[in-house]
DNA sequence: ATACAATCGATAAAAAAATATCGAATGTAG
DNA sequence: CTACATTCGATATTTTTTTATCGATTGTAT
């Protein structure tokens, strides 16, 4: 569970701040900022200075300089590293609906060092999707074990995801990026992060409800 | 930023894992049990069981049987309602490119109350997506307040999110599912909800990294 | 009828995360 | 050159979240 080989504790809190960090910085970069000051990111963000401050110490050794700040262009660089984004990584996504086909159409990822670069499914509807190559299911671990592929993403429905996870897994998938929505079973050599639209609609139906209530 | 109508103060935390709860007994469920002990629930979900208790007790009013545990079927009535899934909610998804499409063409969203009744795009390419209509953005202004619809679903590129955040808050729209990744600014009256994929990606791939590398 | 095991619910403790405070550094203006 | 405002970085405090503990309840088996 550590994060670096330094065996650094850097909470889930924060690493999950890193890519509003990333992109932020990203902006700033091309909007011709050079040095921006914790109290400035904090602002835009929506965050405390503090919090900043903390987050960026824990990915960068940079320091910040007194009246000027942080050296973007080096944050970026470090946050880029410390989320393993300098290293590209190969990915495939199992299950073409709408999903998966919507993630091998999306050049955006590679802005997060996620390359998608095929997709695999029972009913193989296309050829390809913007280029990139859609196989049949029988070709999955082949095609995993000869180009050494170490993420997948499942976006099949809840009935057929264990049998998916599971031939990834034995085919020598060592992350898993699971959107269908059911546990999965893993062995501990394997890491497995679930996104729950729901968690993410159920923030915001919270905060909707309690809003419209208010106002009766 | 409260929830409820009776000022309950329950945590980001709690109301992000009440779609796990739900998803879990509405399975469990159909598998025919109709009582669950907190300390099942917790050992299949993987968390502990003082949480599993805790976090329903905030939400449901109905006890918990020693030796036998909580009725399902009440569990699963209180946390739709507590969510507000049982007055199922209209939105429109605005962007009808890949990720678009996909939310467009996906029942599951009804699970958890939300019936997206149609999409909205400049580029019109199709007229409908799997019977759902697509309209021009021209008619998104009328469509909303006709429909007095308080739910939008923004699936556009970072750079046209604010002006389409903007058309929609206009129309009457308090709550915004942003997938754009881009901070949305819009007044307080709004309901703002970020998904950052990044974000998901960063965790698996920061675990990955620490784990690929101990191998080393 | 009684002992027992499973379970809840409440309170206490611990752990984690966010925020506040403050001295030190450093460039800028007068 | 000196006063000053800005900003960092470290430490302390507060708040939030999770976990531990334990008495009370209740169905089941003997």
């Amino acid at each position: 569970m550590t994060h670096t080989e330094k065996g650094n504790n850097i909470s889930n809190a924060t690493i999950a701040r890193m890519p509003g960090y990333l992109r932020y910085l990203r902006d700033a970069k091309s909007a011709g900022r050079d040095y921006l000051s914790s109290s400035t990111i904090a602002k835009d963000m929506a965050i405390s200075s503090v919090l900043v401050r903390k987050d960026l110490a824990l990915v960068s050794s940079a320091p910040g300089r007194p009246r000027y700040g942080f050296e973007v262009a080096g944050l970026i660089r470090d946050i880029e590293k410390f989320l393993g984004y300098d290293n590209l990584s190969a990915a495939v996504v199992v299950g073409a609906g709408g999903l998966g086909k919507a993630f091998l159409g999306y050049e955006g990822f590679q802005n997060y060092g996620l390359n998608i670069i095929a997709a695999f499914d029972i009913r193989r509807t296309e050829e390809s999707v913007r280029g990139k190559p859609v196989y049949p299911m029988e070709l999955l671990p082949s095609f995993i074990r000869e180009n050494n592929i170490k993420l997948g993403i499942i976006t099949v429905p809840k009935a057929s995801a264990q049998a998916v996870c599971n031939a990834l897994v034995q085919s020598g998938i060592r992350g898993i990026w699971n959107f269908a929505n059911t546990q999965l079973s893993v062995p501990s050599s394997v890491v497995v992060k679930n996104v729950d639209l729901a968690a993410s609609l159920a923030l915001l139906s919270g905060e909707l409800a309690g809003l419209l209530q208010q106002e009766k």
